[in-house]
DNA sequence: AAAGTTTTTCAAAGCGCTTTGATAAAGTTG
DNA sequence: CAACTTTATCAAAGCGCTTTGAAAAACTTT
């Protein structure tokens, strides 16, 4: 059942009975009721597409996941993003679109997605630390929300972010506390730019306690299990091996414990571990006491407030670009002790 | 620019342009280049929306995912199911359309999506044994394929799944031919068509060697790292222990494992393995030696394939269902060993 | 009750494209 | 070269909705 029909239907006019679904206040009472009751009854939903060509609003959000076809994964943390933002925007009435674009050509895809016109604004992942997109968007006039940030942008945009650096300067130091000297990290692909602000703040707050960094600690990479595993093993090969480490997801870390397993180290004795824990769904951090001590900070509720930002922008697209930066909370668990001496 | 306005500026009717440039045969040569050149010159790209007004397709298929607000977590082999899938339709010029839907909303949701007439077809997640949707579906003369199956549905219908059975039968027999007669089975939620049919194969195999279910042995739940270690630790203090383990992924492979590391038990040793690998992107089954000894099959690609049956039915909506079940390998890693006598 | 207001409803245009049915241009045939 | 076919182009209708500007109906005033 189309407009035309529920309208014939109703014997009034599209005008009226397009007015009374939207709740346009020239239409007396009665009429709106006899209108939504008969609407629901014939169980008539306006179709989308004519809706968007008549109103120029797409209704859609569009989430554009850089996949590098070397690696050909999609980050995990995607799928937790998604379930906090889905909320609010199918609570909004907009469609998520999703689009996996391969590294390099972004600049085309965009463009194409703003000439199709399928999508009122954008979610952006997985910034780089130069970001071009961040450009490009602007320059396309679509509003859109960075989850993350690109450092060496200067233009004003919206992102919604977690403080890496404080999470992983704050680590940092709790390790130190602890008497740890030689703490290596165990980092992401280090252009991305959370992985640069996580170097950051670790390199900071060994910096403040005087502590040369080692470059032997400090490695990057994708993060999986693997990456964790032979990271570690290599390190602990070394000379002098180090007695702590930060590790980029949840994920890595259990690679490192992997790795301290085989070497028959104990964690949180011989060795301890701090990670970043995104409070994924499938992956928690243990049950009621946590395996890991981490920086905690919920992916979910990143996607619940970006999704809220990017909503606000199209309804006000005048309006200056907001940010929110998110803190990570230090949750203790079992994989932190004192340095061995 | 639009049509009219490409139409103007070659001088050309909007008729003309358009068969130009969608291929049609009735067009001068030397006309559609001059259009497909100036079209290119002008970054034009036909308008989705009124596109797909004016065709009545809507270039468009959607991903549908069941979501339990009690759990409120996207099964994590999503992403890699897109990976695969994506290539496919966005070739063939179709855009991926998201929804998560809750428990119990699902049929009202579908009937919106029909109406709505935001997409040609739907890939369905998650299938569970007695699944409604696909009755809908079928009712709503949407195209789909399933990613997985449904034990209890009759009416035929379009599928990509993997072999549980099979994989589940085919890892159990390993274990008793290395002299495990103590085997359990750390499954997904029951009610899942997957985690049934793999119970299924793995009671067949423990049948054909006569040997008892023990029901201590047989848990299902969320597939998390807590799942699997809470649940082996229960199972390693009962009075007779299992000496193997069955898991449905790995990450609760790893939670089996952690379970074995505090109970001091060596796996592949005291103790075996064997996971279902899904082949992840992030979370690898180790580098070049495995760590489990695992069944494996690709995610991603049942998303090429999946992508393609549905493009298909898309196209000739009158063929009749197509099925494809996917053989899972068997991996030998370091995780299975003969029973401990 | 005529004139003026306000409220309610409607017909028609428009969003950007495809497609049908008609027409003009070009090419064949007897 | 007239009559017929084929090829290339076009004008206009239509997809299902919103929205503008006008008209009709219902109230208020004088």
């Amino acid at each position: 059942m189309n407009l035309k029909e529920l309208a014939e239907h109703l014997n009034l006019s599209q005008t009226t009975v397009s007015r009374a679904l939207n709740g346009y206040p020239e239409v007396k009472e009665a009429t709106r009721l006899r209108v939504e009751a008969a609407a629901r009854a014939n169980n008539y939903t306006p179709n989308v597409r004519a809706k968007s060509l008549a109103t120029g609003r797409a209704m859609s959000v569009g989430h554009v996941i850089p996949l590098s076809k070397k690696h050909e994964m999609v980050n995990p943390v995607f799928g937790d993003f998604i379930t906090g933002a889905s909320e609010s925007f199918l609570a909004a009435g907009y469609d998520l679109m999703l689009s996996l674009v391969e590294d390099g050509k972004e600049e085309e895809h965009y463009r194409t997605i703003k000439a199709r016109g399928n999508v009122d604004g954008i979610i952006v992942h997985g910034p780089k630390m130069h970001d071009s997109r961040i450009e490009l968007l602007h320059e396309l006039e679509l509003p859109f929300v960075v989850h993350g940030r690109a450092t060496d942008v200067t233009t004003p945009y919206s992102w919604i972010d977690m403080n890496n650096f404080r999470a992983f300067c704050r680590a940092t130091e709790f390790l130190i506390t602890l008497g740890h000297k030689s703490i290596a990290l165990i980092n992401g692909l280090e252009f991305m730019d959370f992985a640069h602000r996580r170097k950051l703040g670790y390199l900071t707050a060994l910096e403040a306690a005087s502590i040369k960094p080692n470059h032997d600690y400090i490695v990057g990479g994708e993060m999986t299990e693997e990456h964790g595993y032979s990271n570690a093993m290599k390190m602990l090969d070394l000379p002098e091996p180090p007695t702590a480490f930060l590790t980029s997801s949840l994920v890595v870390a259990l690679g490192v414990r992997r790795a301290l397993q085989d070497r028959n180290l104990v964690m949180g004795r011989d060795v301890s571990i701090i990670t970043h824990d995104d409070d994924l769904g499938y992956l928690r951090n243990g049950g009621d006491v946590p395996i890991f001590t981490a920086t905690r900070s919920s992916v979910r509720e990143a996607g619940r407030q970006g999704a809220d930002m990017l909503l606000d922008m199209i309804a006000n697209p005048s309006d200056t670009p907001k940010q929110h930066l998110l803190e990570a909370d230090m949750i203790l668990g079992g994989s932190t002790g004192p340095a061995p001496i």
